[in-house]
RNA sequence: GGCCCGGUGGCAGAGUGGUUAUGCAGCGGUUUGCAAAACCGUGGACAUCGGUUCAAUUCCGGUCCGGGCCUCCA
């Protein structure tokens, strides 16, 4: 027993965690499209995402989290040719720098990272099962799933076929039975990446990676599926429709997790709206923990402002809890901690008990310090040392450490002769340089400011 | 056009049918040669109009405003 709630989108309610092979997890989150850099709105679900496994494997003795890359789409196509270069090169550096973001955030790699070009046959043999059991069709050198073969389709997002069609902006391709028909597989010409299967040559539709890749490694029903809200629909509402058929399941997962948008000046944050930072940007200005901080500042289900001073507030806020848990050896987190997790991830309420704690600490208790520490664990921040933390962004162009500590020096002379105002002088000359001296009774230490 | 979500103090952001989180910023103290940190105290909010209730920011309904999905999207 987790005392695990979380909100399933599929019963539009917050329910009782309960896994279906106890004391084991499988959790499946949807990855980047690797055509470009991620940007700051799609670092959100990988954060909380990371959370929610952390503290699933808190919890549970073994958590299968799978997070695919999608190395086959059109976007992928479009911008290799653009770019003058291959598709095999752009997926692969797009992917270095992809996981380049995640170290910097402190994402952990999940246990498997299945790649859509590597699992053609896993995907070939699952269109193979819808058409042969009626599910799907083909047409025109395409492989269409039939949305009239699934009375259910539509259950996820909530909306019916009638609806669909009724509010339909979008050209429906004269060779499909239904509007609402998507496609399994596409033939490629010779320019476009394609593999030789029964319909001829050509690449599969964006949906059915997810619906072969969870199968072949979590199984035909699992627990948890994760992913932004704006893949509810179409994206997450196909895959249920193609692995139920195939699969011949009521489920695909049983609890769907939605993360909400990132938003700049309150609209969404997306790649063709151009209003977005990205992740290498963002690290230009800020610490990744700044950002992995502000990213579980606002309830994972509630909209998140992005600005460089949400950032920074949260920088100030880490500061603040550095100096309290200073290199204090983590402990366990208290169960107060893990109640307030358990209640649907609610990470702002997880950091307030954390700046409780850290009060608790600046007036004396023994025991929050390591508390903090342990707390901060399950949600990936306080990974340096407070010297890390405090010095390790100096900007040591202009002093060396060596020459900060004669100064230092020179200034604990001057102060034992009451020449206060040479002590001023240095404090100001290293303030100039970006370095603060913070005096006690223990003697002057320093750090970067800013 | 259809469907969905949200509006909390200067800002960010939890939560609750009656006792007003948390961070940053403000104010007054303590401390400090200075600075920082820290501590103590303090001001300040629940969009709006109705309804239910002994009591509503919290439940219900209308209004206004904002956002989203229906098309690639985390």
């Amino acid at each position: 027993m987790s005392g695990l709630r979380l909100f399933n989108t599929l019963a539009k309610e917050k329910q009782n965690f309960t896994p279906y092979v106890s004391h084991h997890v499988g959790i499946y989150a949807c990855g980047p499209t690797v055509y470009d850099r991620i940007h700051v709105g799609n670092a959100r679900p990988l954060v909380l995402f990371d959370i929610l496994v952390k503290l699933l494997r808190y919890h549970y003795d073994t958590v299968m989290y799978v997070r695919n890359i999608t190395d086959v789409d059109d976007k992928i196509n479009q911008r290799a040719m653009e770019n003058s270069t291959t598709i095999n090169s752009l997926c692969e550096q797009t992917i270095a720098d992809f996981q380049n973001d995640c170290i910097a955030l402190n994402v952990a790699a999940p246990d498997v990272e299945p790649r859509a070009t590597q699992h053609i046959a896993e995907m070939l043999e699952m269109i193979s099962e819808l058409v042969a059991s009626g599910y799907a069709y083909e047409a025109s050198g395409h492989v269409l799933f039939s949305v009239a073969t699934m009375p259910e389709y539509g259950t996820l997002s909530g909306r019916s076929m009638d609806e669909m069609i009724a509010g339909a902006r979008v050209e429906v391709a004269p060779y499909k039975k239904d509007p609402g028909d998507f496609v399994l597989w596409k033939p490629s010409d010779t320019t476009q990446p394609g593999w030789d299967s029964p319909y001829g040559r050509g690449r599969p539709g964006w949906h059915i990676e997810c619906s072969a890749m969870a199968r072949k490694y979590l199984g035909k029903e699992f627990d948890i599926h994760a992913g932004g809200l704006d893949l509810i629909f179409p994206h997450h509402e196909n895959e249920i429709a193609q692995s139920c058929c195939a699969n011949n399941t009521k489920n695909m997962a049983r609890y769907w997790v939605h993360n909400g948008y990132v938003t700049v000046n309150g609209e969404k944050m997306s790649k063709s709206a151009g209003n977005f930072t990205t992740v290498a940007d963002a690290l230009t200005k800020h610490r990744g923990e700044a950002i992995r901080y502000a990213l579980m500042a606002a309830h994972y289900r509630a909209p998140l402002d992005y600005s460089d001073g949400q950032v920074s507030e949260s920088k100030q806020a880490l500061d603040r809890l550095y100096r309290a848990a200073g290199d204090a050896v983590a402990t366990n987190p208290p169960s107060e901690f893990i109640d307030i997790l358990n209640d649907d991830l609610n990470t702002p309420q997880a950091l307030a008990f954390l700046h409780q704690k850290a009060k608790d600490t600046n007036k004396g208790d023994k025991n929050a310090a390591g508390e903090i520490k342990a707390c901060a664990e399950l949600l990936g921040l306080l990974n340096y040392s407070s010297e890390e933390w405090f010095r390790s962004e100096a900007d040591m162009k202009d002093l060396s450490v060596a020459e900060i500590e004669q100064l230092i020096e020179e200034r604990r002379m001057a102060r034992l002769g009451k020449n206060f105002s040479v002590a001023d002088e240095i404090r100001q000359r290293l303030a100039s340089n970006g370095i603060e001296l913070l005096d006690s009774a223990d003697g002057t230490n320093w750090q970067k400011n800013n």
